[in-house]
DNA sequence: ATAACTTTTGCAACTCAGTTGCACAAATTT
DNA sequence: AAATTTGTGCAACTGAGTTGCAAAAGTTAT
């Protein structure tokens, strides 16, 4: 159906089937990180079973990264298109204590951490909670 | 019995009762932080939502502070003796993607992020993860 | 086109962390 | 001592995530 849907889904090596046209649609319009329980709500008849996978294969293949907001579900958000999850790709994430939204503040990169001696860094999550432009009314 | 545990307990308002003494202990004994899980294995018989009920106190009075690694279960570590848990006290945790373990890195303080126009900062979860100074053998 | 095979989906059942209601026990106050 | 408050133990439950399995859909070989 959608030409550009397949071929995000086909960039990151995905085959599109309608569960996951629908599934990425949802991402796209998304503006902040979607949990798979709020994905489940956005469908009047969807398995969670293959929501999870359809989530977990987005992710295998780069397509979205997880974000752990600590709100007890994890959340998913598009990656950009020349995205690999590498330490360069990382950015920070904020989450709303008032709305509960996660953002991914994508121009803001990750601060270089200097580890004690005999630590090394694979990658890092950093959430800033606080009050979103929306909620400070 | 031991002094030292109810004067910690007593600095932070909380009675001590004998499950709270043998709960810090545990804690005080750890040299990385403990899930809810984990401290309950700690224990021959002890139960669940007692020491839950313990770890929720502890937190709420800032003896001990939680930690959100993304391993799907919250951990645990004391606080030392000033903290408020205001931004001024938050360091980087450290999570080994091998044994596990998490650590407070209490010299490292958290960086600074310009947040954009509208946010506004009330605290930050940073977490970074990789192979600690044990594990890199 | 049919058969054989692979991949995806739907359903049910399950794990595991966290949480709550409730009754009893222990401690504190009156 | 009686009344009240606080803490504990047990059971039951929620909610996110995960898995096994069979049916459906898609692909490849005959
Ligand atoms: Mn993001
Ligand atoms: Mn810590
Ligand atoms: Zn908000
Ligand atoms: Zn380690």
């Amino acid at each position: 159906m959608n030409k550009e849907l397949d071929r995000k889904l086909k960039s990151r090596n995905i085959k599109p089937t309608a569960m996951r046209q629908l599934v990425l649609q949802v991402l796209i319009d998304q503006k902040t990180a979607i949990s798979l329980p709020e994905l489940e709500q956005k469908f009047e008849k969807a398995d969670k079973a293959t929501l999870y996978r359809t989530l977990k294969t987005f992710e295998e293949n780069k397509l979205i990264h997880s974000i752990e907001d600590g709100t007890g579900a994890v959340k998913y958000a598009l990656c950009h298109e020349k995205c690999n999850c590498y330490p360069e790709d990382l950015h920070v994430h904020f989450l709303c204590a008032k709305c509960n939204q996660t953002y991914c503040l994508n121009e803001i990169q990750i601060p270089d951490i200097n580890l004690p001696y005999g630590f090394l860094l694979k990658s890092v999550n950093m959430v800033v909670k606080g009050i979103c432009f929306n909620c400070k009314k």
